[in-house]
DNA sequence: CCACGCATCGGGTGAACCCCTGAGTGGGGC
DNA sequence: GCCCCACTCAGGGGTTCACCCGATGCGTGG
């Protein structure tokens, strides 16, 4: 894990990835003495190319780009040289940008309203295969993680359930029988069938064991 | 989000959850004077009382604990009052422990190693919302994240089973029915029946009910 | 060579599941 | 009052599931 050679600020090799020019050269001014800038990008292709081509310490890579984003050219250029480690930087704090690039593969994320201190002691990090985060949007990949996304799970279809239906729909997801679920709820067992057919029907499922897929994956149990 | 109180150091109220009287001492001493104590905890059942009693702001909380671990005090804790925030706290670094106390819901792991600054610093920071983490376990949460960990997979009893039993396992835990699951991989319908006996059998299991529960138990969908 | 585990397939049975039609009740809204 | 909807229940028919029995080949190891 850490007979990395942890290098010298000087000697870190990075290659930059945005599509502005004018970032690009910021940066470059920015933390152009503390690090070794061997190459740059300014969309998925040629970020790919230079990158293969250079091997850096790390990659400093723009989250919004031309030609699929930055999770787009860390697959590419994982599937090709696994080792290279990315450092995610971008305007947005958006959650799913966040959690797209950390699931691409990016070992860190941080902000551009970052100082360049920071940031090169960042890049250091993640070459050295630690992870970086701004400490709120860690707060972003936690959550998702934990399972609790909810990013946009606003459950229409839920909705459209009656009271007695999701009573239902929770045992059916526990693994009760049909029989179970009748004795449970005080009801007939030709009732609770109605109620699971009505469910399949709104939520367009086919069988009883789809329903507990899709109750698990929503954490209804 | 950030409409926290953000509180000044002396008025953080923390509780502290930790089996050794001893360590509890020394934590107290070493931040007593930076935060307000307001409770103690020294097993699952007397952390909860505790923590629901007080509402602190933060959580203070050792992985390993009497009566369940610490995920387990998270768990219970959360199911009435889902608001509290969570630093576990641990001599460990095994992935294991790090993966299951934040699936819990932890908003932050430190290893016992810290200075009492960082400490009450991450605390604070815990208790605002943001994400804490020593920069190496972060490592553990993303790759964990990225799905590319499998932690558990020891499994014994998975061990157990046959490559073509597993692969039937994980098509069943999906949703399949035994039709889909033998078009997929183009064996008849009587053999897919014959592999699922076979695991039932294998994991002391009586139906595919509970077989999808232990799959997903187990991350392996 | 023969026993054993594995993978493949079949027949048959009883239960559970899924769908359809139909029907009675009660509550709310126009 | 009437209509719509949720909830309740029932019958019939077809499918799927879980388990029982059996069989064949194939590789591994004693």
């Amino acid at each position: 894990m850490s007979e990395q050679q942890d290098p010298a600020a000087g000697d870190l090799s990075v290659v930059l990835v945005d599509d502005h020019a004018m970032f690009r050269a910021g940066v470059r001014h920015e933390i152009g003495a503390l690090c070794r800038i061997v190459g740059e990008g300014h969309d998925v292709a040629s970020a790919v190319a230079v990158i293969c081509d250079t091997l850096p310490d790390v990659v400093l890579l723009d989250v919004h780009l031309p030609g699929g984003g930055g999770a787009e050219v860390i697959k590419q250029v994982a599937a090709k040289v696994p080792e290279v480690k990315f450092l995610a930087l971008s305007v947005s704090d958006a959650a799913e940008d966040v959690i797209g690039v950390i699931r691409a593969g990016a070992r860190g994320y941080v902000t551009k309203s970052i100082s360049s201190e920071e940031l090169v002691e960042g890049m250091r990090r993640v070459a050295s295969g630690d992870a970086v985060f701004s400490p709120r949007l860690a707060g972003f990949v936690l959550d998702a993680f934990s399972g609790s996304v909810d990013i946009a799970s606003i459950d229409e279809e839920l909705d459209r359930l009656s009271a007695r239906e999701r009573e239902v729909l929770k045992l059916i997801a526990r693994g009760y029988s049909y029989k179970e679920v009748a004795r449970e709820l005080f009801i007939s067992i030709k009732t609770v069938e109605t109620h699971v057919s009505s469910v399949l029907r709104k939520l367009q499922l086919s069988n009883r064991h789809q329903l507990t897929k899709w109750a698990t994956d929503r954490h209804l149990v």
